[in-house]
DNA sequence: GGGAGTTATGTTAGCGATCCCAGCGTGGGT
DNA sequence: ACCCACGCTGGGATCGCTAACATAACTCCC
């Protein structure tokens, strides 16, 4: 495998020339092929002549192909091919023929005769949204390591809106590109029904969508996670817990709405309606700036950690302390949270294993043949800090 | 050149009817194929059966083609592809049919089908790295935008360590996908020498990167925003100015470090050694750790701004208030640093400038057909918050 | 020891699009 | 009249690769 050398790539080496039967037998790795002359210069213009325009001729500087390599090792371009692509049965003498003509021409595979002649591309689509959200830019990247493991490529279609039309626009682009499946990372509610009608050949995955779609699904569980959270600051002798809610449109900020509501239902603690914000730690200032005023608040879950940031900061200015006055939480742990002041106890999401999980299924569908409808729901785990009382039983 | 015969005498009649399942029955053995290779193999017998099962019979379940199209508006397939690409000479008449036909078929245009035989794709690869920070992040959004409103797809391989191997083998990728141009986000310095050995024929951008290799650039001027901000802390009455830099090997850490030499330079100020970070907000914990014991420390320039948030609890857990007892600066103003306590007065780069540029800059050498060294720089720009003291110029 | 399996290779025919060139009808210029 | 340009259209050939079949040389096993 030495010869990583490789780099100098194509343009230079690549003829092999001598037409006739015979065939430069480079057998090993370094081996110059002896190059008559004929560099860039050659055969630019077309000849007419049938006898002298043959393939070659239009060469100017295109990158090898297959039938060169196949020339040079001296086999057919089938050999080649298989070689190449492990799976049959070559001679291991061929096969490292082959391999040492591939790499001494620095031939690289056609991606797009491959996936012509095989109908079908090592390539999955994702559609994603136009946000940089630290969710979304993680699943994202979740994905794409995992998809890189497995060996395929990744085609990123973003839209700006989620209504149906951009999402069948996005999902038909991708269907130009001959993608084997699909992964649609679908937070905002709007998104179930673009989803509804998605092409029924192909495979797909939703990430964060409507649980009850008919497709293959993959969620973290906010509720419980919420949930957790809430019953956390209850459990350290808050007699209620307020919430900053995200915007309605987006599933997590149900989710997590819900895990709140329930958690108090549970105690019976009372309701108070939740103020809604949008995310951002501007919306969450604000909502902070309110709920600092009202004595009775004396603990506030905060949807996402953006948003308690802009509640940690509203609260400071009003002279609450945190959380001697009152109790914080946040969700989604983003790497800063750690660092906020005070650091925030928070609810930490695997998005890497969202990533892996959402490739999983979609692997499996690709396999099979079949599509599925298998769901699996991703822990998540309540990190404790100090915006919040108690015993810090967790780090 | 010859070889390949192709031309050499065909068969007469290209028989072009597939007789249904059965096969050609080849010459038999005893014709002689002069060499491995193409050519003369030629003449088997036209097939005699009437009945022309034609393509169609494979058909199951495959997606509309071009001929599917072409036999419908009862034109040839030549005409659909020229109606469906604009720009050829098509009565209108004969178009609208084809479009009337094409859109009956629900017909998609096969992109490796068109790769192919025009060898481009309309795809740019971004060799982007293993990171989910703020800059690169936020540069491969501007670029996936730009590149959308362009009408070009984006190939992304993102990388875990730049190595020259690495963003060989990356590039290499791209270049399997026949990419049309690549933009390299090369925060690193090291992946200035992976730059060095890519093909010299593909259009090549690089973000961030090192400024002296012959490549087209796009930067952000870290040295003058590094430089305003720390001007900003001497105007408003610091003796000196510490630092928190980057890791030495990315670019931006050595242009904000350079920036913030200067300004103390210029003014004769002391270079105090900088303390080094990581970019994550505990690197800059720690630092802050150290400089909170330290005196003389009145005004701290952190190189992003997650640093500049642990500098801020660092100080705090010190109890040295801030702007009063010391100035924090960071850079990047990440959406949440308005939000920090107190604000973060800090430095705005344009993201989706470098994006929209690097976009540019790329389809202008694929247009023209060369490469250009062109190099562009965005400017940064300081934006005053309240962790500064100082007139409140800005907001 | 001969038909049945294996292994290693070559041959042919496409995958679905575009390219180049040739074949039409029209006009217009000479 | 003739010829050629022009607008529109069709007919191969081809892009680089692989699936499917064909072939030849061996191994096996009863």
């Amino acid at each position: 495998m030495g010869c990583t050398g490789t780099a100098e790539s194509w343009p230079g080496v690549a003829d092999y020339v001598k037409g006739g039967d015979q065939v430069a037998r480079a057998s090993d790795p370094g081996v110059e092929t002896p190059r008559p002359g004929y560099g860039a210069a050659a055969g630019r213009d077309t000849a007419s002549f049938p006898e002298v325009t043959s393939r070659s001729s239009r060469s100017a500087r295109r990158p090898p192909a297959m039938t060169d390599v196949a020339k040079l090792a001296g086999v057919s371009p089938q050999t080649v091919s298989r070689a190449l692509s492990q799976h049959a049965s070559v001679s291991p003498m061929t096969r490292a023929r082959v391999l040492a003509a591939a790499d001494g021409l620095g031939y690289r595979l056609n991606t797009a005769a491959r996936t012509l002649a095989t109908g079908h591309s090592r390539t999955l689509g994702v559609v994603a949204f136009n946000s940089t959200f630290f969710g979304p830019v993680s699943t994202l990247h979740g994905i794409e390591q995992a998809a890189r493991v497995a060996g395929y490529f990744i085609s990123v279609v973003s839209l700006r809106s989620i209504d149906r039309h951009s999402v069948a626009d996005a999902v038909g682009r991708l269907n130009d590109q001959v993608v084997e499946g699909i992964v649609v990372i679908a937070p905002l509610t709007s998104a179930a029904e673009a989803l509804e009608n998605l092409p029924t050949d192909m495979p797909v995955v939703v990430v964060e969508g409507d649980p009850n779609a008919g497709l293959a699904a993959v969620t973290v569980d906010q509720a419980a996670g919420a949930r957790a959270a809430t019953s956390y600051l209850l459990s350290t002798g808050h007699q209620n817990v307020f919430h900053v809610k995200g915007p309605p449109e987006w599933q997590e900020a149900q989710g997590r709405l819900s895990g709140w509501r329930s958690a108090l239902e549970e105690v019976g603690a009372e309701v108070v309606p939740p103020l809604s914000g949008d995310w951002t730690a501007r919306s969450g200032y604000q909502a902070g700036q309110v709920l600092a005023r009202v004595p009775e608040v004396t603990a506030i879950f905060a949807a996402n950690d953006q948003m308690a940031l802009g509640v940690l900061l509203a609260l400071h200015e009003h002279n609450r302390r945190v959380p001697e006055d009152v109790s914080v939480v946040g969700f989604d742990n983003i790497p800063d949270s750690a660092y906020f002041m005070p650091p925030l106890t928070t609810v930490r999401q695997d998005f890497d294993q969202v990533g892996r999980t959402s490739l999983r299924l979609l692997l499996d569908q690709i396999n099979s043949g079949a599509r599925s409808v298998e769901r699996v729901m991703i822990q998540s785990e309540l990190v404790v800090r100090q915006s919040t009382l108690g015993t810090p039983e967790a780090s």
